[in-house]
DNA sequence: CTTGACCTTGAAGTCTACTTTAAGGTTAAC
DNA sequence: GTTAACCTTAAAGTAGACTTCAAGGTCAAG
């Protein structure tokens, strides 16, 4: 088994045949060769390259992002370029970060403070801490 | 000037028109009355009420838990169902903190790592951070 | 009385990352 | 030789939260 049909690849992968396609649309993935009847014939390192494409997606990176990086690879390009991404994105995620911080600690306290008792008019201090802090 | 129209309430809120009657269709707004000439008039507190809306958006709240918690609010409703909604909610935002910090720790560290020189190929530390590891 | 700003509705478009559907060609098994 | 599983494409649907468009009604100013 030399080469993969899109569904071995699927298997192999874990990645549903229709998304592959969909990534060699957008460029994400190449486009294989194909059989006499115009099928799909993957190499084996496809899985590889499917597996950075989910990983990078767990870590929050968007498709174009992981596009930009991917092109950086198969274009042996700059590393310079590749750490300006990743750096780009570990900003926003210490953004992100500190927003959910905020809004954590205003409502975990909030929380504590609520009985759970009683009628919402006239300050339920869930509904009054959304209302009027600033994120 | 005791009513709004709804480009006065927009300019107030900096919520745009269409977003407004955007949450009347999602009855996240309540239909205000009309003029003769079917023009929307919106009391003063609508004002508070569309900033409610924002501040919960950005804390991260969507569309529907907004929606539950002005239905709690309107109803006149249980504080209990209030607190399991943000409790929810809180739970979720610790997730994708404790997700969004493992991903902050191991990138900044492969960023510490990276000089940002040579090519990508054989081993540029960001690429095989990103490949190797699960979420 | 006309120009322009503002209002009305419903429908369609946007973005992301796909999934689903439709309509059909191919290959392996029995 | 036919059925089932697999492959092909293009197009449409999904979700969330709107924005934009089209076509027209209304109101204040000059």
């Amino acid at each position: 088994m030399q080469t993969l049909s899109i569904g071995e690849l699927s298997e192999l992968s874990g990645v549903a045949s229709q998304a592959i396609r969909y990534y060699e649309k957008e460029k994400l993935m190449p486009a294989p060769q194909r059989t006499e009847a115009n099928y799909r014939r993957y190499p084996l390192d496809a899985v590889a390259r499917l597996e950075f494409i989910v990983h990078a997606k767990q870590w929050g990176f968007t498709l174009d992002e992981i596009r930009e990086l991917l092109i950086l690879q198969d274009a042996n390009g700059d590393r310079a370029q590749a750490k300006r991404i990743a750096a780009e994105k570990l900003h926003k995620i210490r953004e992100q970060i500190r927003h959910l911080s905020r809004v954590e600690a205003v409502l975990s306290k909030t929380l504590d403070e609520c009985t759970g008792e009683g009628p919402m008019q006239e300050g339920c201090p869930i509904v009054e801490a959304i209302a009027g802090k600033d994120a």
